[in-house]
DNA sequence: TGTCACACGTGAGTC
DNA sequence: TGACTCACGTGTGAC
């Protein structure tokens, strides 16, 4: 490499020799710096050689940090290794994306049993078409560990099967989406729909076993009826 | 822009006087293309221009792509607007970190399953006072309809009877811990716990019924046995 | 003014 | 051999 002080001075002369050999050379995409033919403004090369030193200094230090980090989200992303700089952000993209859904999910969930005991019933569309009554049910209320067996009871005497469930319970307090089905077919919807209200009123404001204590606040806790 | 049809050839001569320019530009970072000086092979101007045209424009395009993720990730990341690459990464990091510790501290809270298939059976400290074998078992798999009816089977099989399940179905995947006690007194621990195990891999390696399609990617889907 | 961040074209390396 | 990625030094516009 030269040495700063030993550089000689930008004159004019070299300058227009320059010039020349950048106007052919631009023809075939050459990057030689190019110069203003009515610039007379001549740095001598030391000046030009530092800043530019400089620059690309600082061009290097700018690259190494986008790299330090890209090398970091390598480590964070599995099996990125390997991958080129588009295709780890490409799964960069796709994790974040991922991560932020289910944490959107993870609230939701999180919010899902409500804290008021509700019981909402509705009969499906198609339900009207046959002999067999259609309700979806949502069932919010305390968890306990017998509600199960409770509601097992309860829904067998009322002569439904369980199509669907969909149950969480956190937090001590339970919610339970039904899709119900009735075998008895002497049975009105309207009185399904009055007695099923009775039964999930009834297990809803059912006393807590005395002795049974959630362990943890956030603990998701499911007996099934044994 | 030159027609790569009006080309001269790339003359040894040609050569020549670009080579000692480009011994001289080498002292201040000129970027010359540099053929080597002892190089018997000279394209012609066209291919030069066409190969360089070619390669500018390939790069431009591995450039674009990674600066279409970048600008993706800067629309996932809150309040990264009028960062530069460096910062927006940084915050890229930042929030993957923190999105990944949110969920693994979620499904810690939560008990979600994991994503790979895993049996795990431990023999409870009490189960060797007496005879009644008490095992704990976890258990994570795909989910599906069938699966509830099949492990109450097997389980029925065995002579296992549940004492307490905790179950969590996320996201097509469903994860299952039981304790267990055997009422089979024939039975010993070891061999109970591999028929459990190959009950449970059998379960878990089933293929899923044909027309059972999780709606969402991410659903929560439960069914109960029926 | 100088500093900064970005896009560019290119050399080198890999497959 | 081309097709590809990466690091580099540079030109340039913004503040």
């Amino acid at each position: 490499m030269m040495d700063d002080s030993s550089c000689s001075e930008y004159l004019p002369e070299t300058h227009e020799i320059l010039s020349s050999w950048c106007h052919n050379l631009q023809e075939v995409n050459c990057q030689l710096p190019l110069i203003p033919a009515n610039s007379c403004y001549f740095p001598t090369w030391s000046q030009e050689f530092s800043a530019s030193r400089s620059h690309s200094e600082a061009e290097k230090r700018r690259r190494d940090r986008i790299n330090a980090h890209l090398s970091t989200l390598r480590k964070l992303i599995p099996t990125s290794e390997k991958m080129d700089k588009a295709g780890l952000l490409r799964s960069v993209v796709e994790h974040v994306k991922d991560l932020k859904e289910r944490a959107k999910e993870m609230s939701t969930v999180l919010n899902t049993p409500s804290d008021i005991d509700e019981v909402i019933i509705e009969e499906e569309d198609e339900s009207s078409n046959n002999n067999n009554i259609l309700v979806k049910v949502s069932f919010s209320c305390d968890d306990r560990p017998e509600l199960f067996s409770e509601l097992n009871r309860g829904l067998k005497n009322l002569k439904l099967t369980t199509i669907e469930a969909n149950i969480t319970s956190l937090g001590g307090r339970i919610k339970c989406i039904f899709s119900l089905q009735s075998i008895n077919v002497v049975c009105t919807t309207h009185s399904l729909k009055h007695s099923l209200r009775v039964l999930l009123a009834r297990i809803a404001t059912s006393p807590s076993t005395p002795n049974f204590r959630i362990k943890s606040k956030r603990q998701r806790f499911f007996l099934l009826a044994t």
